[in-house]
RNA sequence: GGUCCCAUCGUCUAGUGGUCUAGGACACAGCCCUUUCAAGGCUGCGACACGGGUUCGAACCCCGUUGGGACCGCCA
């Protein structure tokens, strides 16, 4: 336990919280709860023409979806406020000017330019990347506050980091290239310098830097696909970080009692789908039948089915006959339309591919089937069986007429269980429709 | 162009001089199970970028090459 632990995540409101942004806020929310300490959020709104409140509220809410909380931000408040550079302007103008009188920066128009100082080596030590050095003299001034008024990212970072007594400093490995220019900034300011660990990029499958290009790349629409937040923070977790022993499918819980900046990896890695689907598969696999049916409803909902007509028990038990089907939300309600309505089964089959001696056939066994004693799958996989042997046809060939009829897909989970949860009048009502009962019972 | 960073199976990674004929996971292929598809179990395919050193010994250390990437804005 350490008190003194103070990150932040810092996004700049331009746009919606997007992946690379959600793992950096993730491994700076797992390194405060480890060790304590607190999560600080800061609203980087000094791009005054791309910023809006609007881009601010969703990212607050993305990090709220994926389970992150912060202990001090813009809606929460704090001892270290405001949390808007917008809002902290006195204080840049501040330190700029000791700068100036001191004969470290200079004004040009209306800005303030720091003049870096030559022939010094600049060094640090990143927790993740190690030392690293890099000369003062091919670094250009840096602009400390912009003709309007406001303070550039590279300064506004240092002056706050600092008052906000931010002890490590995780961010993309981008930054990296920026790291020495703070650090003559901290210099001049004679303050002390925190710890810098920089995480590895996440790039597209052709290793390019994520972008539009290769597909969703925001939060949300990992939320709208039917990803669950506890398996993307599990993915994100493992994208430039393990425990260092096999597991890989853990809650949000057992990632902080695991977690350590040291075992982080200085290699950019490849966001995978099909990876990111395995585990939210695992994480829907776990989850009780009553959370699932909860993430499902709004995936029903949206196929124009009408889930609010059935409990949630009911649903449940819709999804357990599954059996870890599915790899998404999406797909799990994809999978179960037939049991909520008898509609996409008619759209998807027409029992034009039954001649009539087949009919024939099957109209014999299901009726056989429906006056079975008790409507039980094991009772019906017995009757279906002993019935086929009698009469010379294989199990599949009335299973397979049975599926097609009841879901209208040639996958499903074991039919018998299917008829089962239907119901015996559901089940002779849908095959009527395709005409596979016999008039006569 | 300058500076900086990176380099193990297709992908995520384990590995910090000998226990590595390099381990796990995803994906892929096959088998088992089986009324279909999954799930599950088993098996297989598959990598230390290259070249020099250092060392008794290198995936691990050093140098170079090549290949990726980042930054070089009064954007963040």
């Amino acid at each position: 336990m350490n008190s003194t632990t103070r990150v932040r995540f810092a996004p700049s409101p331009t746009g919606a919280l997007h992946i690379g942004g959600a793992h950096t806020a993730l491994f700076n929310w797992l390194w405060a709860r480890r060790n304590g300490g607190a999560f600080v959020l800061r609203i980087e709104d000094t791009d005054l023409v791309r910023s809006t409140s609007e881009y601010e509220r969703t990212i607050l809410q993305g990090l709220n979806w994926l389970g992150l909380d912060w202990d001090e931000g813009p809606d929460v408040g704090g001892s270290h406020g405001p949390y808007r550079q917008s809002e902290r302007r006195g204080i840049y103008l501040e330190h700029a000017m000791r700068l100036v009188e001191s004969g470290q920066a200079y004004r040009e128009g209306e800005a303030v330019i720091f003049s870096v100082p030559q022939d010094k080596m600049v060094a640090f030590d990143d927790v993740v990347y190690g030392h690293i050095e890099m000369a003062s003299e091919t670094l250009k001034d840096i602009v400390l506050i912009k003709s309007d008024g406001f303070p550039t990212y590279n300064y506004a970072v240092v002056v706050d980091d600092h008052s906000m007594e931010i002890s490590h400093v995780i961010r993309g490995e981008d930054h990296i290239s920026n790291t020495p220019k703070q650090i003559l900034l901290y210099e001049a300011l004679g303050w002390e310098v925190p710890t810098f660990a920089h995480l590895p990029m996440i790039l597209g499958r052709d290793k390019k830097k994520l972008s539009k290009r290769h597909g969703a790349t925001s939060v949300y629409e990992y939320r709208d696909m039917g990803y669950h937040p506890d398996a993307l923070f599990n993915y994100f977790a493992l994208l430039g970080w393990n425990p260092g022993d096999d597991r890989e499918i853990f809650t949000r819980e057992e990632a902080v009692g695991m977690f350590d900046l040291a075992r982080v990896t200085k290699k950019a890695a490849v966001f995978d789908m099909d990876k990111l689907n395995f585990v939210n598969q695992a994480h829907i696999t776990k989850m009780p039948p009553l959370e699932r049916a909860r993430h499902t409803i709004p995936f029903w909902k949206e196929a124009g089915l009408r889930p609010e007509e059935r409990s949630e028990e009911w649903l449940g038990g819709v999804l357990d006959l599954l059996e870890g089907r599915g790899q998404t939300f999406r797909e799990l309600a994809e999978y179960t339309d037939y049991f909520l309505s008898f509609e996409p089964v008619k759209l998807r089959y027409s029992a034009s591919d039954l001649d009539e001696e087949h009919r024939e056939t099957l109209k014999k066994f299901f009726s056989t089937m429906l006056a079975i004693p008790s409507w039980l799958p094991e009772q019906l996989e017995v009757t279906a069986k002993s019935w086929c042997d009698a009469n010379g046809v294989k199990l599949k060939d009335v299973a397979m007429p049975l599926r097609w009829a009841l879901t209208g897909r040639k996958v499903s989970p074991g039919i018998f269980h299917v008829a089962v949860f239907l119901g015996r009048e559901e089940v002779r009502k849908r095959l009527s429709y395709y005409g596979l009962v016999q008039e006569s019972v």
